[in-house]
DNA sequence: TTTT
DNA sequence: TTTT
């Protein structure tokens, strides 16, 4: 039976989206996302604490995130977790977790308004896709 | 402003959950899930894919992880994603990441009908909290 | 800029799917979905709460639920909300508010296995769909 | 065993929370929620879908909305649905689907920054509650 | 290491 | 009208 493996998030970019076009005429882009907490300890003193995602797009997704995204903006973010093994530099197996985005929504009234760089979507493209990575093409 | 960082998942626990009692009076659960997707190839073979999280059940959380959950459970689990970095045995900085569990339902009929040991929650149990862990009593 | 509107159900059919076949091929699944929330009230009197919900899906996923689904079954469902107008039979406006599946899961370790008499999804199937209904087609 | 409920949206105030305080203390506030979404119909034209959303936070959280939200403010709501029936004019009985909030984050960089006269939120407070509404002294 |  |  297929199970639910989902990840909801809203938070800000810590860097503009790096693409990677593959062989086959893929492409994918990576990007750091930041999600914001606030309580109290137990002394009542207020804690900030903010929680770094690594966030992956594909496709067409990734063309998205690169022309309307930057370090800074505030998305939604919808996808799953993977967690991937990979070789460290010094041969040893290191294992990372990121977030495969299905969806992302652009937040705030306007886009690229406050004279970020990014391009404004026209509302024809729709910031939405949902589709399988091909895990054997993994840039890294 | 707050962010929103939520994980929710459906799948089977791999292991039964180990608890770890704090001091202070706190205890943490540990176990991790398996959410099971399936989906075809490019050569149209049906292939299956297992995402194994790791979960981590906090106080009154992890009592109830303790006494209802066991080995191969179906559960709902809702929380939060959380990398943690610790040191290995070479004192190489490593980084883990986890699912802070906020609520746990238990799925199927009847939990324990199967003869796997596990006790049935009296209804009056409520498999279900919302709390921050404490971070600087982390097990490890 | 796109919103989102998600809504997240685990709970039992509280009756058989109604399919009905439409012109144009499509095809739409109605059927009620309970969700049971447990609390204790002011005097510590512990308190069982049911809330209804009504269930569409549609074209394929229809089909599955039609073929897999039935009253009793618990199910994971993943949808939009609608609300539509429509007229009663004293020519009056009434509203409705519907879930739009876009994934249905089963849950359980065998469905159908309790003698419920549905049948049992072959793997190669996926229970599991994301469209757009077509609202001039809506059968009421 | 318990159910899931759960309901996450991200859309834009349709009005001014309505806020009442009820006897004992409580206070409910009310306001509408406009989800947006875009697609292409069979012609290939793009066309906008609005959802209306009828959102209720109560205590708390109430008092957060009031003073915080206002008319076109974005937001991302989690919370459950709910059914309630009440008797119109001519004493007919009516459903109504509403969402009754659990969590609520202002979106957008800086709430209140373009003159909409709302209240900006001190770090120091958060916008978020869990609890149930006292459904016997439901305002209307 | 789960489940079907 | 479900389930425990």
């Amino acid at each position: 039976m297929a199970g639910v493996n989902k990840v909801i998030l809203v938070g800000n970019l810590g860097k503009d989206p790096e693409v990677r076009h593959l062989e086959g005429g893929n492409s994918v882009a990576h990007f750091t996302l930041a999600t914001n907490e606030y309580y109290k300890d137990k002394q009542g003193t207020r804690v900030e604490r903010t929680e770094w995602h690594n966030i992956s797009a594909w496709r067409g997704l990734a063309e998205l995130a690169a022309k309307y995204l930057k370090k800074g903006t505030q998305v939604y973010i919808e996808g799953k977790l993977r967690t991937r093994q990979y070789q460290d530099k010094d041969q040893q197996t290191r294992y990372i977790t990121e977030i495969i985005a299905d969806e992302i929504s652009l937040l705030g009234g306007r886009p690229g308004g406050a004279g970020n760089g990014a391009a404004s979507p026209s509302t024809d493209e729709s910031v939405s896709l949902r589709q399988e990575p091909e895990l054997d093409q993994l840039p890294f």
